[in-house]
DNA sequence: AATACCAGTAGCATGAAAGATACCAGCACG
DNA sequence: CGTGCTGGTATCTTTCATGCTACTGGTATT
């Protein structure tokens, strides 16, 4: 039996086919997939993060984030380097300063990880207020 | 040997203490890695991107998303179930129709994945730019 | 002289995420 | 009656991101 949203989705489906809409789809869930690629894992947003809140050496930068191990802030940092997310600056003083900084480039992610500290403050905020009323979540 | 920039660290730490900013920052911290946890992994965003983009059924969003798997799409909609991000709807006629749809809480992704995709596309344009004219990236 | 900081690297271990495969019941189409 | 659609589940395997331990060479502190 065809119900009513088949045949719509149907119908829909060959509207988007004539304008070319299914094109502009596939492009932007590639750009979103490539996002995903180049900034996911647990850490590279919040490294981003703690550099655009001033932190520069690596230590700092190591410090500033709980859990956060040596060889995982080293392996993410080369890995940003090489994509153009932060510049790495040695100073020839003794001892080298070295300093890390968020590039142009990085600031675009700027509103990206401004939106999701407010999400996830919300989300924290509704998980306690759930389980303080003992509620079931409503669904 | 103390050189100035380590005095203002120093010296930032200080203040920081004072001021309580890095509570702050720990709560932001926090903030940042919980929806990182809530929406991290390869396919929660281009699911949530699908469904806002008018895919209901089951095999529609997974036919929406190349490479996603049933099993994959499954566990992935369950979890956002329980995390309250999609609405599961059961229409009991006949055969059964099961449509999913984003929920008021889900939307407030929809600033972040709009930005995802915008920096994904400059990047792959970024991307050919350099490669086109043989260039190193300018790092 | 010993200790502690800096900025990392190398290599192995492991565990969670993802993928592959098989399967289910129910309905419909021809 | 066979085939193919729907909306999934169960389970096993694989892979990759992450984590762990140890180590380096140089500088500064005490």
């Amino acid at each position: 039996m065809k119900d009513t949203s088949t045949l719509n989705r149907k119908r829909r489906q060959r509207i988007g086919k004539v304008l070319g809409n299914p094109r502009e789809q596939k492009d932007e869930l590639r750009a979103l997939q490539d996002t995903i690629y180049v900034i996911g894992g647990k850490w590279k947003l919040p490294i981003i993060n703690s550099i655009c809140n001033g932190n520069k050496r690596f230590r700092e930068i190591e410090r500033s984030i709980p859990g956060l191990t040596t060889s995982m802030l080293s392996r993410e940092l080369k890995d940003m380097e090489a994509n153009q997310l932060v510049k790495r600056t040695v100073t020839p003083t003794s001892p080298v300063v070295v300093e890390y900084s968020s590039t142009d480039y990085c600031h675009s992610f700027g509103e990206i990880i401004l939106e999701m500290i407010t999400w996830g403050k919300n989300h924290r905020k509704r998980i306690i207020r759930n389980s303080k009323h003992g509620n079931k979540p409503d669904y």
